[in-house]
DNA sequence: CTGAATCCTGAGTAATTTAGTATGGATTTG
DNA sequence: CAAATCCATACTAAATTACTCAGGATTCAG
């Protein structure tokens, strides 16, 4: 078995271009809708893909479209109210580490262990869950530009 | 795009299945060794798999083995000195939310973003990753028993 | 009022990864 | 020697990932 590719704990492609293609629309806030082809460009993204980005985006409130020419996306609320952690569950669900502990999980998803009270590894999942939420969402789409100098 | 399926900061059923192992034998410490297939079936893994599994917790020096009629697996550290992350380290690789901020990462592997300095996202990847791996680091074998009443 | 720039939608797909299975060998104890 | 155990390599079906493809709808400029 070899463990070339094999990477634990980690953001699919979409949540990690959907936080830098926020952060893009966040620096350009309240200077009119940017459009696709410049993010993409800009972020070396695909033009589909992050399309398809953009969609669950939209549905998921966070930003806001226009169309037409001179159209384009920008964010749904000023970058102090957008946080990463809203990002990342819009684009790919519940954060957690293992389906036991993950918000439908508990017992009634495809949960690859059986037992829930008497399991010694649940806590650590819960603690890792909860930890890795609070951070995500702690730091806002605000936070991030203010880090840059 | 369905988003059934889609499971970020995930760990895969190895390093799940590992760390529920090396808690079944950190309760069997000093007891002499456990036979692989006892683990199996009362953690409800399979046979096969878990052997893989426990080649890597071998060779990654966690676990100690005993071959021949009652042969079996043990820890090869007191639970005290056995850390959740050094167990998903062995079974998974390096743990890090995003390549670019990966232990031989940085920009020499398939970092997805080629810029490095003026990434607005990479802080926040390198927050996420030093807080997993803290908290997975801080946490041992004994603390997990211990968590058990 | 037409053409270009944009957003919007759904389907399809090649490559990779995951979570195993299959097969058989080596070692030790009773 | 037989059974219980560990050890090693190769294989594979299913799912997931990271896109591509094809085309439609909307708006603005000229």
């Amino acid at each position: 078995m070899d463990l070339q590719g094999v990477k634990p704990v980690r953001l699919s492609a979409r949540g990690e271009y959907g936080v830098r293609a926020m952060a893009h629309l966040a620096l350009n806030y309240n200077e009119g809708p940017v459009p696709l082809s410049k993010v993409a460009s800009s972020e070396n993204i695909s033009h589909h893909f992050l399309e398809q980005i953009f969609v669950l985006l939209r549905r998921g409130g966070l930003i806001k479209s226009v169309r037409g020419v001179k159209g384009g996306y920008m964010l749904a609320l000023p970058p102090r109210e957008v946080c990463v952690g809203d990002i990342i569950r819009v684009l790919e669900g519940p954060i957690a580490p293992v389906e036991c502990v993950s918000e439908n999980g508990g017992n009634g998803g495809s949960c690859r262990c059986e037992r829930t009270d008497d399991c010694l590894a649940r806590h650590v999942w819960e603690k890792l869950r909860d930890h890795i939420n609070e951070m995500l969402d702690k730091t806002t789409l605000q936070d991030m530009m203010d880090w840059k100098q």
